[in-house]
DNA sequence: TGTACATCAGTGAACGCGCGTTCACTGATGTAC
DNA sequence: TGTACATCAGTGAACGCGCGTTCACTGATGTAC
């Protein structure tokens, strides 16, 4: 998007759009789109009106801006947990441990990322192909007792999603969001076949990632 | 909500608030109430616009009305499918299948009700009591093992909450959904501690609750 | 280094549409006799 | 049963505010010399 070629006011630019997408980020934790003025998110960014145009051509556009950007942020966190880890009980878990604590640490850009969930459910999506090779590993190598892969995919993006909401919604406390997090990858991981006493262990330590 | 002492002009009352309420139903099944004008609304119900603000204050209220509408279809639906059925266990599967099938059946319903999804994720929510005491019944009985009966309540909660949403937004045939749920379930179900063989077996017997 | 200039993002007043909300009036309904 | 009436929900024109969007202008920035 905004394809134009760089010009010698890049800089300036930037700033600007930078500006609109941090005040958008915190008034989307808040409301929805349809019930932000644009009047609110220049005063907040303190720029003016027409800038707003100039960079997005209506609200809608914004907002999808505004959330692409929050997700790029955490796509970047997530992989990089996992450089060096091979087993897909210790990848899933620890991914979701940086997930909780990106809930945790930033709570109302979570909340906006959730806001336009829709997309993320969908198991093909972009945010979900290292999990879709986490479970494909797994019951190839028979550390998970898949009944169907795609089960699967929707009972970790749903187990996911919930340790999100909980966290953000509730206020969790670093600790109190911890213990959560490791008790339901626990349960996770119990479901899909590992034994218990293993899936506490490495829920435990997912645990531990995410109060950092 | 809505306690004024009953009048004879009631039915005459009624008819004009269910027409309103129907046709709120419908529009915020694609959008928020944000981005619906209300003569959207008032134009569907066939209804004048002064009509609207005899019965809600204002649009939030009309919001929260259509939704407290819909969950209370639901939680009937629910408490009756599992009358008679003592194993907590089996009254998880059946209950979740039922929200299931409700999802098919009624998919814009089910959408409206997951908008505002909020409210559902405190699992001591009234549509959430005869949840916790499952996972009570269950834990106590040892058919569970429970690392901790609220994780568990979390775990669960996410797990019904991401089937209707997928249900919904991939709008699922009534054998796709039903066969998803049945997976999903026994996912669950040997999360919780139940062995495998008999987990997919009371699964299995909710999915057929899902194809009604 | 200093100055004149071209470029282009930023500005904010102005516009007019469409929104939520109001209220004086209409007429449907059930009641009294 | 028929008629006059009281009640109260429904009606929709009117209002004016606030919204998204536009555009002629300003001025900051980097460039050329």
């Amino acid at each position: 998007m905004n394809l134009r070629p760089a010009s010698r006011q890049e800089p300036r630019r930037l700033k600007t759009r930078a500006a609109l997408l941090a005040a958008g980020a915190e008034l989307l934790a808040d409301r929805s789109i349809d019930a932000i003025p644009v009047n609110d998110i220049i005063d907040r960014a303190g720029v003016a009106k027409g800038s707003f145009f100039n960079h997005f051509a209506d609200k809608d556009t914004f907002a999808a801006a505004v959330a692409a950007e929050i997700r790029q942020k955490v796509e970047i966190d997530a992989t990089a947990t996992n450089t060096g880890i091979s087993d897909p009980a210790a990848r899933m878990a620890r991914a979701i441990g940086t997930f909780v604590r990106f809930a945790l640490t930033d709570g109302r850009a979570a909340r906006v990322m959730l806001r336009g969930h829709a997309r993320a459910l969908q198991t093909d999506h972009p945010l979900n192909t290292a999990l879709r090779t986490d479970i494909a590993d797994g019951c190839a190598s028979g550390r998970f007792g898949c009944p169907d892969q795609e089960a699967a995919a929707v009972y970790v993006i749903g187990l996911c999603q919930i340790l999100l909401s909980t966290t953000v919604e509730r206020s969790l406390s670093a600790p109190q969001a911890a213990r959560l997090a490791a008790d339901v990858i626990a349960l996770l991981l119990t479901g899909l076949g590992v034994a218990r006493p293993e899936a506490s262990t490495i829920a435990a330590e997912a645990g531990t990632i995410v109060t950092g």
